[in-house]
Parts: C-alpha cells; structure tokens; sequence
DNA sequence: CTATGTAAACAAC
DNA sequence: GTTGTTTACATAG
C-alpha cells in the first residue's frame, strides 16, 4: 500500500468555490404542480366500451377497460375478495378466443371490493400470518415515533400517507380502509419502516439494516437510552457492532439538521461509543473520513463562506436513523430472534462474541431487535394515469413516469425459474433535479448564506414524500454534492445516468464497477481531466475491479459522454433515454433525483445485478440482495406484493429502469411465470387473507420474518405505485407488475392522494 | 467476490 | 494539524 508501486498518483483535489447555487432549489419549487397539467385531454378517451366485453364470465365487480395505450391489452380491477384464480382463468380464455387480434394481454389490479367484502375491516388479517403482521407493525410503529427525534419526515405532509401507519399499527383495529386501490392497505401490506418515512435507497438501506441486524443479533442487549441515541451500554472495552458508515449515520442523523461536521461526528460517536473515546486506536477517525468520502450517500456541504463542511446524508438515502431507531425490543414470540441472536458480528472479537452471546441472555425486554428492513419491490412498472375527470382511462403516464420499474420477482421465484430477471435499475429522472423536491419554505442557513441548495432541503423534501418505491436504486450520479460542483453538472445532460452508464458500459466486464465519485469534479480542467480519466481508466482496467475508487467519472461531462454513448447506443440505451427525457423535462417534481449515484450510495454499489433478458442490458443497480427483500407477491388473495409508492419527488423508483418501453409491452419483457398457473401456485393462495396479514409465506426467506415490509407512504401527489399482475394469454404468462398510476389533477382532493379511491375514478368498480 | 476495517499517501486548507 | 480523497491490503462471510 503505502508504497506499492502501483499506486497512482494522486491527482491533485481542489475544492471549487461554490457557484451559487441556486439552481436546485429552483428546481425543486418549481416542480411540485406539474403533475396535474401533464395529462393530455386527448387520451381521455374512454375505452369502456372493451370492457363490458364479457362481464359475464367473470365474477361480480369485476371491470375490465382498455389500456388507453397498450394494445390489446385491457386493465382488469379485481375486487380484492375475488377468485383471482377464476378471473385468470376466464382472461386466459377470453385472450385465447380473441387471438393476437383481440385483448391479450390484462393487466390486473385489485380495488377493493368494497361491496363484497366482507364487512370487517380485514377480517383475515388475523389468519397464520398473524404473528408475522403483528411483529411487523410493533417494530414499525413502535420505537420509532418515540425515539425520532427531529428527524421526522414531515408530519403534515405525512398525514396522508401515514394512514398506512396506523393501519399497520391497528390493522385489526381496522382502520377505514376504503378498498380503493389507492389504499394502503391495498397496496400491500406494507409496513411503514420504523421511521415512516424515509425510506428510501433500500439498498443502503439494506446493507445497513443487514449489517445493522447482523450487528445487532451479536448485541441485542444493546440498550439505547430512550428517546434519543442511545449510548453504547456495555463496556467501553467493547466494540459497537455497528459500522463505521451506521454510525455517521446515527451521528447525523441526530441532528436537526441531519449535517455535522467532521469534528462532530468524531464527538458524537465518541459520546455514545466510548469504545471509540478510549480503546480504539486513533485510526479510527481516519476510517471515519474514508467511510465519509467513500460511501456517496454522505454528502459534503460546504457553507457558504466554504469555511465549514457539514457532512450530511444523501436524502434519498437517508433512512433517519438513529440508534435507538435501531432497535427494538425483541418480540418474544418472534421466531427469528433466535436467529439475530446467532448471526454474528462481522469482527468483533471472539471473545466479544461470546459475551455477546452470553448477554443474549438478558430478558426479553432489555433486548432490542433490528428493525426489519424494507422489502424490495419486485415488478416492473407500468405506468398507468387516470385523468381525474373521468372514467377511467388508463394512460401511461407519459412524460416522465417513473422510470420504470424493472421487474422481478421474488429472488426466490426467480431462482426456481431460470427466467432472467430483469434488474431493477432506477433512472431517477431527475437526478440532476436535486432532490430537492420542494423544499418549501427554505430556511436553512445555507439558504440565506446563499448556498443555493442545501442538501437540507432535500432532506426535508424527501421527508415529505419520502417514500420511495421498494427500491430505490440510486444510480444516477450523485447529484448531490452540494458543495462545489456547478449546477451545470447535475442538471447537464446526461448527468449520472452517463456515469453510470459508462461505468457500465466500460467496466461490463467488471462486476463491481467503480463508481463514480462524488461530483466534484467540477474543479479539474478539461485536459487535466482527460488525462487523468485516461490513467484512471487504464488503471480500472486493471484493477478497476476492486478499487473503490469514487472519483473517476467525474470530469466534465464533456468527455464522459461521448464515450459512454459512443459505445453502445444499444439495448441499454432505452433506459436511459427515457429517464433522461424526463429528467430535462420536468425538473423534478417527480423524480426526484435522488438517486444519485448510484447505488445506494455506498459505493459499493454494484451492478453486477442479474442481467435481464430484455435488450437492455443496462446494469442493474441492485444488489442482488435486495431483490430477495422483496416479499413476493400473494397473487392469490389479489394481494400483490407491497409496493411502496414513490413519494413524489423522491421517488425514484426502485428497481429499475430497464424496462423502458413499458409503454410498449413491457410484460413480456419480464415473464415470471411460464403460466399463470404457475404462478398462482407458487405461493399459497389464500384468497381470503388480509393483504396486510403480511407477507406470504413464501417470502419469508428473503426477508426474515421480521422483515419489514414496504411500505407505502404517502403517495406522490397524484400518483401512486401499485402493484398488480400482468396475464399475457400470448405467452400464457403471469408476472407481478409495478404499476405507476397516475391521476392528474387530483391533488384539489382533499384527502390527498392516499385518500383517493378508485372509486372515485372508476364508478363502476363499486 | 463483497463489505468492512485499517493504514497510509497526498492534497488542500 | 485537520479535513478529504483515494489506494492498498486484510479479513470475514
């Protein structure tokens, strides 16, 4: 190391003085009342007529219209007590009679049966599942809206989307649910994570949470003080079992402002781990200043003056935790505990280990369990819009939707199906918005120092719509570095996406590309840049493979691009062109950017997913890892697999981006099941169940039973992600899909979009 | 191979 | 000296 003679040499930082910044903040207002204009009143046109086709064969409430844009393809409501397995059968017939010529393809949503259901409010929760749900909602519910401390996402805003929460919380309790599709309940059972809001690059979030829970088994007495972080306990002598990177996190995020200087994140984590204070060696700071500069979801801020640098956290990747969010009090009757229990810490020493064990033993109540951790969304998006006007006409959202989602299943189902899945890859749009979605009233100090955008904002922001789809694949570029780069950067064209894209593109070969660096690169010249690329490609080349290296993509965009398109126009190209499209397009509103960078921030990301069989063979953002989180869908109760609703400006949407002809014919893309039988079979079919009564069973692998479950948060403004199933009688396939429902012009309603119903939209469906 | 941790070389202040 | 960035290497899983 220190001499190898490889080492490269280190090219020269500088730090450029903040433009102002002003841009993204910009953005970020501006954007919040686009949605409703983008509907195009010419696709208004209602296409019921298809619908009432055969209303005979399929059981009572049952609607099906036409997809305004897909051909022959027709949307199916399902009331959620329907036999979805009947409904197949009968759509299966129907596509099969009317040939290519006719509707082959339905996709399905399930809206409530309000009329059929059975009156009480989730009668079947209480089934098998029980236990599950149940641990579910208490980690969800529980520690977190005690312990959270400023960090809460915004409440107001939350209102709507926090419904879910006290669902999850009494789901018995019954809440109203009124069954529209845009319910929570609909959605999934999805369980908010304990921070309820925030949510959002699972992969981060993954990670941590499995390194956290991994963590955590070692020391489940691990007691926070209640209400605000929580002190390491035991002994000085002993080792947290966090990493480095949970503990910044912790640190900052104990913040109101979630920043901190480098100096405090020092003092904090030696305040509440006085290991740290007093054992560990003085590297240990300097292992600090790595995982900051290493891992992207840590963003620099510099003041305005440019005398003080705050480290904040990417808001799309900020989960808000703190250390007594971290845990929980270990559920007695959770089966998994034990498991926690066993995981062990990654490096504690053995002989910690043991003790750790050994103080496993403390009462159940002084234990304290990890928070499950969001499930992934599996499924590929389909965009759909409702014009709020009227009946129902399902529109792909056209500008910009999310970008897509990409599919998948379950890592499990996929497993048993050789079929390749698609990886999820998110464009955010926007990445070059900042997230910053709105930030409303903007009263940071940066602000009035005049640093244009302060990640605060978006921090804010995304508190409000915070949730973001199961997954959020943060590829993009970061976009974030709020501290020098110019705006040009980000909002330039092909921001990230090219970054990514070319990491890709480039280090195809290479399973763990590096990713591109914090944006700084503002600063170097174009030649110097040229000319470091070129060692630094050499050298990844090479070594590529491992380095973790953040910077080199950064230089100007103007060398990157060309040559990351030069290469391959290709199959992967479609990805990005749609998310970038969008991205100049709208500034943010949606979006979000937040992914900026990629993965989920940590540098690690890697996207080395599975590669999809579709043409694009973009990268996949996630982990593979995190595809396993994603519950699998219970087709048989109509109870889809949670899908988390992007919040609006966060929401860039988990998994990916691949598919970007959705509008097209995106199923077939993503085929799960080589029939529908299969896939109804793959997982227990219990009509009856709650859709919240959790997860199926099948699930449970990836997730541990505690796992957590997506959630929804409040959906964006007018839009709202679903999932829902795509029957292809051409190929006689089932697959889980991700539908991205967009209602213009709704957000007069009051109640806000979660308080929508479909019913509102489609009569009928009543 | 990945994620982490640790150490260190450097650069910019 | 502090703060940041990036390499290199070690290790556990």
């Amino acid at each position: 190391m220190k001499t190898s003679p490889r080492r490269p040499l280190i090219l020269k930082r500088r730090r450029l003085p903040l433009p102002d910044q002003n841009a993204p903040g910009e953005t970020s207002e501006e954007e919040p009342k686009r949605p409703p204009a983008q509907q195009e009143p010419s696709q208004v046109q209602a296409s019921k007529e298809v619908a009432e086709s055969n209303p005979c064969k399929f059981p009572a409430g049952i609607k099906i219209i036409n997809h305004p844009t897909m051909p022959n393809t027709q949307v199916v409501a399902v009331p959620n007590n329907a036999n979805i397995q009947s409904i197949i059968t009968a759509l299966t017939a129907k596509g099969k009679e009317s040939g290519s010529n006719g509707p082959n393809k339905f996709i399905l949503i399930s809206c409530g049966g309000a009329p059929t259901h059975p009156p009480g409010p989730q009668p079947q929760a209480q089934t098998s599942h029980e236990p599950k749900s149940t641990e579910v909602i208490t980690e969800t519910l529980g520690p977190k809206s005690a312990s959270r401390d400023t960090n809460l996402p915004k409440p107001p805003a939350a209102l709507p989307g926090r419904r879910w929460e006290s669902y999850a919380g009494g789901e018995a309790a019954g809440c109203p649910l009124d069954n529209s599709l845009t319910n929570i309940q609909w959605l999934g059972k999805m369980t908010s994570d304990g921070l309820g809001s925030c949510s959002i690059k699972q992969e981060v979030e993954e990670k941590e949470n499995r390194h956290l829970e991994q963590s955590q088994a070692k020391d489940p007495q691990v007691e926070g003080p209640p209400g605000t972080s929580a002190s390491w306990p035991h002994s000085a002598s002993e080792r947290p079992p966090y990493s480095y990177m949970a503990m910044i996190q912790f640190a900052i995020n104990s913040t109101e402002r979630k920043r901190m200087t480098l100096k405090d994140i020092y003092t904090w984590i030696e305040d509440h781990f006085p290991y740290f204070k007093h054992i560990a060696k003085p590297g240990w700071k300097n292992s600090i200043r790595h995982n900051l500069s290493l891992h992207d979801m840590f963003v620099r801020e510099t003041s305005a003056n440019g005398k003080v640098s705050f480290w904040t956290i990417h808001p799309s990747a900020n989960r808000y935790l703190t250390l007594d969010q971290v845990f929980k009090p270990l559920d007695p009757g959770s089966p998994q505990s034990p498991k926690h229990l066993e995981s062990q810490q990654k490096r504690p020493n053995p002989e910690l280990r043991r003790n750790m064990s050994i103080k496993t033993e403390l009462p159940l109540g002084a234990r304290r369990k990890m928070k499950p951790l969001l499930p992934r969304v599996s499924s590929y998006l389909v965009p759909i819009q409702f014009p709020v006007n009227q009946a129902l006409v399902l529109q792909p959202s056209v500008k910009v939707p999310l970008p897509l989602a990409a599919s998948l299943m379950s890592s499990e189902l996929a497993r048993h199906s050789k079929r390749v899945r698609i990886a999820p890859k998110v464009l955010l749009a926007d990445e070059g918005i900042a997230p910053l979605p709105t930030a409303g009233p903007v009263k940071e100090e940066k602000l009035l120092l005049g640093e244009g955008l302060s990640p605060l904002l978006p921090v804010q922001g995304i508190k409000e719509e915070e949730i973001l789809p199961g997954e959020e694949a943060p590829h993009l570029g970061r976009p974030i570095k709020v501290e020098s780069p110019p705006l040009e950067e980000w909002p330039s064209p092909c921001p990230s996406v090219k970054e990514e894209l070319s990491q890709s593109w480039e280090d195809s070969s290479h399973s763990p590309t590096p990713r591109p660096r914090k944006a700084h690169g503002g600063h170097k010249s174009p030649a110097r840049c040229v000319s470091d690329m070129l060692v630094i490609k050499r050298r990844e080349r090479r070594e590529m493979s491992r380095s973790r290296r953040k910077q080199h993509l950064l230089p100007p965009c103007l060398d990157e691009p060309e040559l990351l398109f030069a290469e391959g126009p290709g199959p992967s190209r479609p990805a990005t062109d749609l998310a970038l499209p969008a991205v100049s397009t709208r500034p943010a509103s949606q979006l979000s950017c937040s992914q900026e960078e990629g993965g989920p921030f940590k540098t690690p990301v890697k996207e080395t997913l599975p590669i999809s069989s579709t043409p694009s063979k973009s990268v996949l953002p996630m982990s593979p890892e995190s595809w396993r989180l994603t519950p699998p869908a219970k087709v048989g109760g109509l109870d889809f697999s949670p899908v988390r609703t992007p919040q609006g400006a966060l929401g860039p949407l988990p998994d990916a981006l691949e598919l970007t002809d959705l509008g097209t014919t995106p199923m077939k893309s993503v085929p799960l099941f080589d029939s529908p039988r299969e896939l109804l079979n793959s997982e227990p079919f219990d009509l009856t169940s709650d859709p919240f009564s959790s997860c199926s069973p099948s699930d449970m692998e990836v997730p541990k039973p505690g796992s957590p479950e997506p959630q929804v948060a409040s959906l964006s403004a007018n839009r709202s992600l679903t999932e829902g199933l795509v029957l292809d009688t051409m190929n006689d396939s089932l697959s889980r899909i991700l539908l991205d429902i967009s209602f213009p012009g709704l957000e007069e309603d009051p109640l806000g979009p979660d308080g929508i119903s479909w019913a509102h939209f489609i009569p009928d469906l009543r």
